[in-house]
DNA sequence: TTCGTTATTGCGACAATATCGCAATAAAGT
DNA sequence: ACTTTATTGCGATATTGTCGCAATAACGAA
């Protein structure tokens, strides 16, 4: 079972390229109008997940977020790096620092998950 | 308009601090069964976070989470920690480690919401 | 102890996010 | 051009969390 392009999935990996920040089904659904159906959407960048080609990220407002992460196609695609929500202005971003955490003896990590959430330097 | 003790803060304050672990409304209300309702258990909680008692956070799963966290009850109440959710167990915990991520000149934080999931050493 | 004020609770309704099933559509190979 | 089946759209549904309002119960005062 192949995938197959098409139009609705050319159009949200177009939207989330041209990002430059993390975006939620939201943000894609005002951009894209009815060019695609909200499940589709979800459906989509689900997919374009386990590509390996967007991470997502769980905001602190409880939301999915997508990104089109370049540091991530490019090296081992790890994303320990934080992301930053703009209480203001809503944007979400990654943030360039890479960061580990020691977990405990004998735990294993799956996925990280890092959110700070505040006020940008446009907003401050 | 003081605020008053009652029963049902009570077995929500116990079960918070007795639990080592960041607890969701589902599992206290499993805890407490019909000893509270669901919205009152919410109230509760975020009552409690204002207060200063325990902290909040948003576990990679999307629900949110409440902690006792002991070392906050002691010093400045900062919450620049870690949490960790067992993919297999389901226990969501504090890391002890403090962390500081370095924002970009300009960018101001208001919340920190770190969060890991994997597995942790009983369910290796 | 009794009473009155009002913080708190329970219940239902509601909002928002995300997923699922299924029929209709449209890629991609032959 | 035709067939296969991945994909989409639509509606229904699950889940999480909040809100409004009437009923209840803490707590201070009499």
């Amino acid at each position: 079972m192949p995938k197959r392009n098409t139009k609705t999935k050319q159009l949200i990996f177009d939207s989330l390229k041209k990002a430059d920040t993390a975006v939620s089904q939201e943000i894609l659904q005002a951009e894209l109008g009815n060019a695609a159906d909200r499940a589709t959407i979800y459906r989509v960048l689900n997919s374009f997940c386990d590509d390996g080609i967007v991470h997502k990220i769980i905001g602190d407002d409880g939301k999915q977020y997508f990104a089109y992460c370049l540091n991530c196609a490019e090296k081992k695609h790890s994303h320990n790096h934080f992301h930053f929500r703009c209480l203001q202005c809503g944007k979400v971003e990654c943030l360039p620092e890479e960061v580990d955490c020691k977990l405990p003896k004998g735990y294993h990590a799956v996925n990280f998950n890092g959110f700070i959430s505040g006020y940008c330097s446009s907003c401050s």
